[in-house]
DNA sequence: TCCTCCAACATAACAGCGTCACCTTGCTCG
DNA sequence: CGAGCAAGGTGACGCTGTTATGTTGGAGGA
């Protein structure tokens, strides 16, 4: 759609050696380092082109089939990797608070600002198919599912706690998933089309509006 | 990337036949409609090709140029052609009711089913660059700041009527359209990924959360 | 030491894509 | 009846994802 600009240069492997034996993967990671760069450079999937990642390795494309099924499937796990710390993040946020109450603000403060460190790749995971990347990733690495389960297990403890009125967990975990997911969506795509807005501030607002909405 | 399938024959013009002067709006729509039809069988503006387009009309590829800059230009007109009823739903939808809590709840509930019945023109407007959307569709026909504004009035309206706690308006409406643009886009992604869920027992629980939570 | 095998690439080609410069046609109006 | 212009079409360019098939260097056995 848009011209393809020349590549900017980036780790360009050294021509005439090939990688000896059992080295393929580090072909692999720059593969993925490449996309990653091209994603967020360029702004969407369709944007970037499979020939130029390769290009900007050093390789054929053809040799990223080597490692990917397809081009989605390589974006897949750019995803993927970006994004596997966050569960982690979300539940060591979360450890040092006493209350169900900052739990949640401290849980859903971690995703909404690594939403916003990297809205290219969220936006990335956002347009792919689901279905594919069922099939690619194993279900306990889904980061839907794994930040699903953190709301759900802060909704319980703060129900057990007596903090939260007793609703259902499961669907109050989903109206909260819904909630900052929906925050760094917003705020992404609102950046454009208004004057600056302060996400902080509006972070607190959102977040103290759905824990009101649950307390006891 | 996936292997265009054959088109499904849409409504082929007249072949021979071109039309009369001052009919070339009929083109147009006729394009619109194609297109659209196009996003929702295929799921995703990259899916579909401006070519296969032309065919389903029965013109020639590049006829789409007299009416639209280029393809996303054809998608922007799609989708604001597709979204320009929902503010005005909205507002019919909660002129009925005679609380701001009960404004809220229509309002809310107004969005996310509309939201529900066009997944793909939906997730289409959000693929789409926003920079490229505000050249292209005058300021004051922009979906996303006509439901804001909605939401607006409405928080206005329950701060007004003592309902709601005096919080910022312009923040909390922020607040509110990322919580249903939320829950309309983790619906979306997560028949794939879970049983059934009961997306109208789901919209009520959110709705009841968020307004619990700015209630005085 | 030599030979074989395979991992790790490359080449060539295909069909399709968005877009542009340019050409044609036929209705309409004076 | 002739000009003009709206409403298209043709052909081409460079790019894309993907496949089938070729090549090569190093590691391991004899």
């Amino acid at each position: 759609m848009t011209p393809p600009e020349p590549s900017p240069a980036g780790t360009v492997r050294d021509v005439g050696h090939r990688a000896p034996a059992g080295e393929g993967d580090r072909l692999r990671d720059q593969l993925l380092d490449a996309a990653e760069h091209q994603l967020v450079e360029r702004g969407s999937i369709a944007a970037v082109s499979l020939r130029q990642v390769a290009r900007d390795v050093g390789v054929s494309a053809t040799s990223v089939y080597l490692h990917f099924t397809d081009k989605d499937d390589l974006f897949i796990h750019v995803c993927q990797r970006r994004f596997q710390a966050l569960a982690e993040l979300m539940r060591t946020a979360r450890a040092g608070a006493d209350s169900a109450t900052e739990q949640l603000r401290l849980a859903g403060g971690a995703y909404v600002r690594f939403g916003l460190e990297h809205p290219e790749q969220y936006q990335a995971l956002l347009s792919l198919k689901l279905e594919e990347v069922m099939t690619r990733i194993p279900e306990d690495e889904l980061v839907g599912l794994q930040t699903l389960q953190e709301m759900a297990e802060v909704v319980v403890a703060g129900i057990e706690a007596g903090e939260f009125k007793p609703v259902d967990p499961f669907g109050a975990a989903i109206s909260l998933w819904a909630t900052v997911h929906g925050l760094v969506s917003v705020i992404h795509h609102s950046i454009t089309m208004m004057e600056e807005i302060d996400s902080e501030a509006l972070l607190e607002q959102t977040l103290d509006m759905v824990m009101h909405g649950l307390h006891a």
